[in-house]
RNA sequence: GCCGGGGUGGCGGAACUGGUAGACGCGCCGGAUUCAAAAUCCGGUUUCCGAAAGGAAGUGAGGGUUCGAUUCCCUCCUCCGGCACCA
């Protein structure tokens, strides 16, 4: 039967096979090697998108091709449902968010099935399904029970015209996004979870975790930025509080010449009360946002505070500043200040004519003039008292054992990781389980009064939460006394959900527990795939609840995800794709014209996974051209009539080039989807080889037999990448097994060998021919040949050869 | 500002462990087919000099190590991601 291609056809028909065959279902089989295949679950935004698109196919790739391994593969898929998307459209379109979140499920879910990918659906699961959110709870008030999720104040973007918080996202430019107000910083109380207990183990292990990017590990490394240092206490004048500051370098100590306060210290507060001046400057340093990056980059700005620090080692008064870089929720809202010996402290110093002290010199005996330039490097000890004269360690230990020794202080290890605030001030999310009491403070919801059903008819105002509106919500019998009380209202961050979904769909359906003996089976991830953009945040949150879970009791495994895969993103001339720039291509509208495959295959095609990919129309052209050609060449070849079998005696020189570079394309495609991930190069290998069957014309039956092992060889390799094109032709081609269930071709060493191999020959390092020779020549041999060639003769004439190097397979390099 | 990643033809990219820079694809140029166009097929395509053989230059910029550097080291420029309430 010789067709045109339809991708439609062909790809409907696949998908039907597959549906019908249930092919993708899988249960646990404890006598099969499993391969958990994730990736990281979208937020159903509306429809896909081709960022989607790209790390989904990244995904069904390997999955697929870990299934031709003989691996028992399971790859789910589910939503991230909650967020602030829907609470955005509830305002605009009048639709509860719950309503615009299980439409855009569906639609997206019917995209995802029109792409061909091979999900186990039987596991979905959607975050905002009180059946998943529930165990957050439940594993919520656990953590209280064990201490590991507490209440305290912190800081918040607070819009004062709509009076309410907005997202950092949500702040342009200093304003609230809808009011065009400056936003204030505002400390509200909120819950946190007690990642920074699980610092030390979650740094420690980073270096045991080979599958995963040294650049995603060491971003995590230095997120977490363990510092061995020394808590400092500095007496303050007419206080009797003292000011405590953490350092790593005591050494530094006798440099000291300012301290300095965040504007929400007490100290600044203090000041603020009985001096107008600094009041202003403490409310100046409030009129910014919250996030780190607009503070790191603003002007540094302080104010002495007119209170003194008293030094502990010299006894002299030192003036205390209050300054906007000093951040409240870093070690303790204050710092002492080195000007001769810190960067930041150097340039303040110079600005706000602060004196500079050099106290460390450099270890060689060199000058500097520490008026002219900072000098940040460990050296030796000068203007430090007793304790001159000492290199780093030494100077660091003396002083620390007379702060110790003193009761002034301690060794002690910072981190520059903060315990994870899970408070949000938002109605479309999981509700925190705790109730207030006058009498008992705040209490968990007990178990069997799990889940806190979040309302799903709401009227939405935008102006804040509505779930403060609704009495039958928050009023509440208090679970330890029966009084009265209120019912929290904030919900949680949605990386809560995000951080345990990949636990659940071991068990999604697990009504007794949040993770049974099924988890067990299939945990750990062995492969995840998402965005590079979740580096730090995502990963280090699953990785701290993979480990609650564990001590929980739950699980054993401490690492959720094997290997991960961090994929780039999809631009379009140069941008990422967004409606506000309008370079926006919608999948779908590709796919009603080229098909699945297509899309597909320039997807795979077009980049290394990590990298950014460059959208392009002609090369999603070029694409469907290639599966027009390839499905040609297998109608051409079929039109000859069924393959005869590969003779037994030895092959003729052409076809057995043609079986060479068969078997070439089978261990380099296998490489590169199994080890590399490197799906662009696989792609291109099975264009050339597809290349050489179109070009070879030996209609023998030697011939069609290699051109029909080549042709079958292609259909299964590429079928990971476009498998509804490679179901039909893998049935063209005789195959009455459906291609989902095959393996991976099997590779034929022998076919590999050539009998000339071409060697490069340069002469001082630059190429000036090239010689054919035995496959089995010695260097000496090689030698001889490359330098009788006419062209390198011609370099080498009259001149002493002083070295040759000879790279076996490779080159020859003559220096003369 | 801090942390991480990138920069190679007209374009996307390849070169995996220091060993032929530009595989594969797009675009472009020429040809075939066609009444014509689309589609398809064949050939060419880093730049400069040259009819060709061949030569010279060349992987963001500058320096270094090496017989040999896109690859390793140093300095700088630039773009992208993250910075704790976008997901």
């Amino acid at each position: 039967m010789s067709t045109a291609y339809n991708p439609e056809t062909v790809e409907l028909e696949a998908q039907k096979h597959w549906s019908d065959a249930r092919s993708f279902e899988v249960g646990e089989d404890a006598g099969k090697d499993k391969f958990y295949c994730l990736t990281m679950f979208p937020y159903p935004s509306g429809k896909l998108h081709m960022g989607h698109v790209r790390v989904l196919t990244i995904s069904d790739v390997i999955a697929r091709f870990q299934r031709m391994q003989g691996k028992h593969v399971m790859q789910p898929m589910g939503w991230d449902a909650f967020g602030m998307p829907a609470e955005n459209a509830a305002i605009k379109n009048k639709v509860p968010p719950a309503k615009w979140t299980y439409a855009n499920i569906k639609e997206m879910r019917a995209q995802m099935d029109r792409l061909g990918y091979a999900y186990d659906w039987s596991r979905e699961i959607a975050t905002c399904d009180p059946k998943y959110y529930r165990w957050e709870q439940w594993l919520f008030t656990r953590m209280f029970e064990k201490g590991l999720v507490y209440r305290k104040n912190s800081i918040v973007n607070w819009d004062p015209v709509d009076q309410t918080v907005l997202a950092n996202e949500q702040v342009i430019d200093g304003r609230g996004w809808r009011s065009d107000a400056l936003v204030e910083r505002r400390e509200i109380p909120q819950w946190f979870m007690k990642i920074t207990a699980y610092a030390d183990e979650l740094l420690e292990e980073l270096e045991r975790m080979p599958g995963w990017p040294d650049s995603v590990k060491t971003m995590q490394k230095n997120w977490i930025g363990r510092s061995e240092g020394v808590e400092l206490t500095f007496d303050v004048a007419d206080e009797d509080e003292p000011l405590t500051v953490f350092t790593t370098r005591p050494d530094t100590l006798y440099g000291v010449t300012y301290m300095a306060v965040a504007a929400e210290h007490p100290l600044a507060e203090k000041a603020a009360a009985t001096n107008p001046d600094v009041a202003a400057f403490v409310e100046e340093c409030k009129q910014t946002d919250a996030a780190e990056a607009t503070l790191e980059t603003m002007e540094k700005k302080g104010m002495a505070l007119g209170i003194n620090v008293i030094h502990p080692l010299t006894g002299e008064e030192v003036p205390l500043w209050v300054a906007n870089f000093v951040l409240m929720s870093y070690g303790t809202g204050a710092v002492m200040a080195v000007p001769g010996h810190d960067e930041r402290d150097w340039e303040f110093a110079k600005k706000h004519g602060l004196p500079i002290k050099q106290v460390i010199a450099p270890a060689d005996g060199s000058e500097i003039d520490i008026d002219e330039a900072v000098y940040i490097d460990k050296g030796v000890t000068v203007n430090s008292g007793d304790y001159d004269g000492l290199d780093y360690q030494s100077a660091f230990d003396a002083i620390a054992d007379w702060f110790e020794e003193n009761g002034r202080g301690r060794r002690t290890v910072n981190y520059r990781l903060r315990d994870w605030g899970v408070s949000r001030q938002r109605y479309w999310g999981a509700p925190i389980p705790i109730i207030y009491c006058d009498d008992c403070d705040a209490v968990p919801v007990p178990e069997d009064d799990l889940p806190v059903v979040l309302p799903e008819d709401v009227e939405f105002t935008g102006h804040g939460s509505p779930l403060n509106d609704m009495p039958e919500f928050v009023n509440v019998k208090c679970p330890n006394c029966g009084k009265d009380a209120r019912r929290e209202t904030d919900t949680f961050d949605t990386f809560v959900e995000s951080s345990w979904y990949f636990a659940r769909y071991a068990c999604p359906d697990s009504e007794s527990a949040m993770l049974d003996e099924r988890a067990a089976y299939w945990m750990p991830v062995d492969q995840y795939t998402g965005g590079v953009e979740h580096a730090i945040l995502h990963l280090l949150y699953s990785r701290f609840f993979q480990r609650v879970m564990r001590d929980e009791g739950l699980t054993d495994v401490s690492e959720p995800f094997t290997n991960l895969l961090t994929q780039g993103m999809v631009l379009k001339d140069g941008a990422k794709m967004s409606k506000n720039k309008g370079n926006v291509v919608d999948p779908q509208e590709l796919i009603a014209k080229y098909g699945a495959d297509t899309v597909r295959l320039f997807m795979m095609f077009a980049a290394p996974p990590e990298q950014a990919l460059e959208w392009s129309d002609d090369g999603v052209q070029g694409s469907f051209r290639f599966l027009k050609r390839y499905w040609n060449a297998v109608q051409d070849h079929m039109a000859g009539g069924p393959a005869p079998d590969l003779p037994a005696s030895a092959l003729d020189a052409g076809p057995k080039e043609l079986r060479r570079k068969t078997h070439q394309s089978i261990a380099k495609i296998g490489d590169d989807l199994g080890r590399r991930y490197t799906f662009n190069t696989a792609v291109a290998a099975s264009m050339e080889l597809i290349n050489a069957v179109t070009r070879f014309d030996d209609k023998s039956d030697a011939g069609r037999a290699v051109v029909h092992e080549a042709l079958e060889a292609v259909t299964l390799m590429l079928s990971p990448i476009v498998p509804h094109i490679c179901h039909a032709l893998w049935a063209q081609l005789g195959n009455e097994t459906a291609l989902v269930d095959e393996r991976w071709p099997v590779l034929d060493e022998s076919a590999l060998e050539a009998d000339l191999v071409e060697i490069v020959v340069q002469v001082n390092g630059k190429l000036r021919g090239r010689v054919s020779v035995a496959a089995d020549a010695d260097n000496d041999a090689i030698a001889s040949q490359a330098l009788q060639d006419s062209n390198v003769q011609r370099f080498v004439e009259g001149k002493e050869v002083r070295k040759t190097i000879v790279v076996p397979g490779r080159l020859v390099n003559i220096v003369v």
